[in-house]
DNA sequence: GGTTGTCTCCTAGATAATCTACAAGAGGCC
DNA sequence: GGCCTCTTGTAGATTATCTAGGAGACAACC
């Protein structure tokens, strides 16, 4: 039985992070939450792919991070965007446009 | 010294394959230059995620092979897509449309 | 007729991102 | 006290792609 597709593309994840930070500091799992939401469902990131990706990303310096309390009074990790990580932003979605055009113009949907 | 960024979205090369392929049977050198050509320059396929990649597609069967030869006169395997290539064509075509386009929302290129 | 270049196929091993599946703390609620 | 949910995390497997080669065969030139 084939398994159901990717939930992502690889190699965006942290573009959409870094993208979903630069908006507005937030914790872990509300990065996830906010994403899935923002893209009506389509992009799932599982747990298992966030915190290691969070993890990436702060050891790269594009992101840092702080405990703090979330909503609902529980201990949570915030994350937000630092410099390095804006500039690295503006590449990667440099990047996926450069990508995703030149995939689209293969499929033909100028 | 940071390394050049990947050369392809991952899980995007057997989509970029099968659209080459439902516009004309070729070969799998001939398919690798022209997806560089029509993408202008911007996607490189290496031979090793090439060939690799048109053996998944035959165990598949969403393409299928043949020994023939080339305009230089050498020996090139020729494939062309199956029936069952073009659905996943289909399908994959769709697939990349939703993600890429879910990807847009949350960057904002509406 | 040997050498060199280029076309074309192919493979092995490394790399790295993601997925599956699990574990665990801690606050809120009954 | 017990259960649910929020939130963070880890271990291992999977898999696509990249790096770095090897090899045959035709062409072209000396």
């Amino acid at each position: 039985m084939p398994k159901a597709k990717a939930d992502l593309l690889q190699g965006t994840l942290d573009l959409l992070i870094l993208k979903t930070l630069a908006l507005e500091s937030m914790h872990g799992w509300g990065i996830s939450q906010r994403i899935n939401q923002v893209s009506d469902g389509v992009l799932n990131i599982n747990q298992g792919s966030l915190y290691p990706a969070l993890y990436r990303l702060e050891q790269q310096g594009w992101i840092e991070s702080e405990w703090g309390s979330s909503d609902n009074n529980r201990q949570a990790k915030y994350y937000k965007l630092t410099r390095a990580g804006r500039k690295q932003l503006a590449e990667e979605t440099e990047a996926w446009g450069r990508l995703s055009g030149a995939i689209n113009q293969v499929l033909g949907t100028t």
